[in-house]
DNA sequence: ATCAAATATCCGGATATCCAGATATGATTA
DNA sequence: TAATCATATCTGGATATCCGGATATTTGAT
């Protein structure tokens, strides 16, 4: 897969999309109702920019069962991982408040690499 | 000054842009003409974009005479240079063909940090 | 088969971005 | 002062991007 720096360095262009890649960055995977409720946005607008850095090859969905879970594609050049790194702690202010919002979210769909099945209820 | 991660991404997501900050971490400094004969654009093209790096703040300009210099500012934040650096390593092709042509260049001002009068023609 | 939850896509419209070409400004030289 | 080189800005038009809201689609449960 190539990847050049440009096309890249527009992908991170937007808000959206960065938030989205750095939180990818920390948590393994996230489905796409944990990153709505993190970083409190529309749904359509959250999954129409995860659509976007799946066609550029920068995430990967996966699904399982409802939940469809993206992570960053393995295949992501280091130098890439390194950029989304430094981003990361350039505003270490944001993704501090969104650790701790995706601790507190209720009814949490299970990651995607624990298990498949939805969060039972004790 | 403060320097948010994803305007630079913006910033640097213009093939343009990019070209002349890869440049200029490179080289210390160039003028609008150098960085004209080595990337062979139109000058306003070059003038327009290193004027919107100056007005956020990535660039600095320096008038000597008729020349105008432009450098990375003194007080972008090592994030971002690591960053820029990072990508510089991701397109390793253009720049070395950028700094064969820069060698080659005839009629090549001096160095705005090494004299102040244009060129002495032998 | 039906319903609800999770996700994806479509449709307009507003806004931003990029460019080429013309032209203006500023500095140097004749 | 006139001419020229280096640089900057302006103008308009083409294109891209982003968004909200409506609507599909897929899946699991009843």
């Amino acid at each position: 897969m190539i990847m050049q720096p440009e096309k890249f360095f527009r992908a991170l262009a937007d808000r959206t999309r960065l938030a989205c890649l750095q939180l990818l960055l920390q948590e393994r995977s996230l489905c796409v109702c944990e990153l709505v409720h993190v970083l409190d946005l529309p749904q359509p607008r959250i999954s129409r920019h995860l659509a976007q850095l799946r066609d550029q090859g920068i995430v990967l969905d996966e699904r399982h069962g409802a939940w469809v879970y993206y992570r960053l594609h393995p295949d992501l050049p280091d130098w890439a991982r390194q950029i989304l790194e430094l981003a990361g702690r350039a505003d270490h202010d944001d993704t501090r408040t969104w650790r701790k919002r995706l601790k507190t979210m209720p009814n949490r769909p299970v990651a995607c690499d624990q298990a498949i099945s939805p969060t039972p209820e004790p």
